[in-house]
DNA sequence: AATGTTTTTATGGTATACCAGACTTTTTCA
DNA sequence: TGAAAAAGTCTGGTATACCATAAAAACATT
């Protein structure tokens, strides 16, 4: 048999569809931040075009998109991106709230000491150097936070549920900056939480992760108007998420 | 202008696409359920041949699918019908607790004095006629009762969230039947339940939900065995969704 | 000039064709 | 006879072609 170069020993499992659901998932969601009036609609020959694919699997990773509401389609119209109303956030906030809450309650549970050492790691990040990080940094840390108490609960589905919420929040989030008096109350709320949990104390966990994470639910809910008004407010108002 | 006869005025935002999900997502579960042996493969051609289609909405539906879990794609070999194992069945039971919890919580808040009139109407339903009704009715009746607590938290994101669950569980739903123990105390929770709601007890409101629901839980886990081996078991053994 | 009608065009919905990888069967060689 | 290799087939992945509708543009009529 002739010589044959292995040109793509590439994962066998690799296929164009699941590269351009993030690809594309990626781009909607940063278009919604910067580009607020931008235009909503996806064309799709125009997409295949820019990424050198037919209309087939862009149409199917549309079908994916528009299941976990990040698009909408409208027969016969077009696909559009779906901007979130105040309420569908905040819809999100409150279930995030219930789905963490109850993860706190079971890792009181399940979770070793260990794990909870671990946690406070990322809460003391924030503490230590929340004045000269970085929003972007100080934001992942706090998600991380968050992602995981969802982790130790040991129930896969809450976090991958609530995965998808934070996913469908970055958008946001994205435009969210940092506000002092909010974010030194979110690292007590924090330190509260890591104690009740090493106590193994379930309704108290529960409560406070419950009570910190609608607690953003209020703070949305207030500064709203100012919030989705304002064009150029990047570093003047401010909604910040964790 | 030639006389035109106007076939089918029929709803202009119809698309075989959105028929197709219905028919093939039902078509699923059903399978699921007394075919607990039978094949798992889902074949494109052959599914497009049975339902008068081509393959290309077939495909867009199956992604779908995949994306709510009711499938798995493995590229190249093909579509599978993804059979939960015990820990997803109770992942979605703490989920699904997590979340009714919480709207029980809202309820308590938001929904009015006649909306729980219209929920004791549920739970009544039930005691008044639980011996003589089919295990269908009585189950359909259950499930409109934590149904309904979902939507009187007036968050529509916990509604449809828990629905996607529950609907991923009625194919376990349907093997279950009806157990007489744990309807009478099913019975008696729906009652204090309905109590704590009308007391307006955020708190009791919150944790007889997610006791109760976590009740199915650990019975699901005690019980699995015998549920998920015995084949023609349909009303020896039993486990009871409510 | 304004409005209603026709024609054009752009875009999504669907069908089909073709390609590539995986599984099965057959063949070949030790 | 058995194992390895090769060919064939089956099935999903992708590309393309075609159709129908809706939006836009051109046109005509008043």
């Amino acid at each position: 048999m002739a010589s044959e170069i292995k040109l793509k020993p590439i994962a066998t499992d690799f296929t164009i569809k699941d590269h351009l659901y993030e690809v594309i998932r990626d781009h909607i969601l940063s278009i919604d931040i910067y580009a607020m009036d931008e235009d909503l609609r996806l064309d799709e020959r125009q997409l295949a075009k820019q990424l050198g694919v037919s209309r087939t699997p862009i149409r199917e990773v549309l079908a994916r998109l528009a299941q976990d509401g990040l698009v909408e389609i409208q027969p016969r119209k077009g696909v559009f991106i779906h901007r979130k109303s105040m309420g569908d956030i905040l819809d999100m906030v409150i279930t995030w709230a219930a789905l963490e809450s109850m993860a706190a309650r079971l890792a009181t549970q399940v979770a070793s000491d260990d794990d909870f050492i671990l946690l406070r790691r990322f809460a003391l990040n924030n503490t230590a150097s929340s004045s000269e990080m970085q929003i972007s940094e100080y934001s992942d840390a706090n998600i991380k936070f968050h992602q995981t108490i969802l982790e130790l609960s040991g129930c896969a589905l809450l976090k991958t549920t609530a995965d998808q919420l934070f996913m469908q929040m970055a958008a946001i989030r994205r435009r969210a900056i940092h506000e002092d008096d909010r974010a030194s109350r979110s690292v007590s709320d924090h330190m509260q939480i890591i104690d009740a949990l090493e106590a193994r104390d379930a309704d108290l966990a529960s409560r406070l992760v419950r009570e910190h994470t609608m607690r953003l639910h209020d703070h949305i809910k207030s500064r709203w108007m100012v919030f989705s008004n304002s064009e150029d407010a990047s570093d003047s108002e401010t909604i910040d998420f964790e």
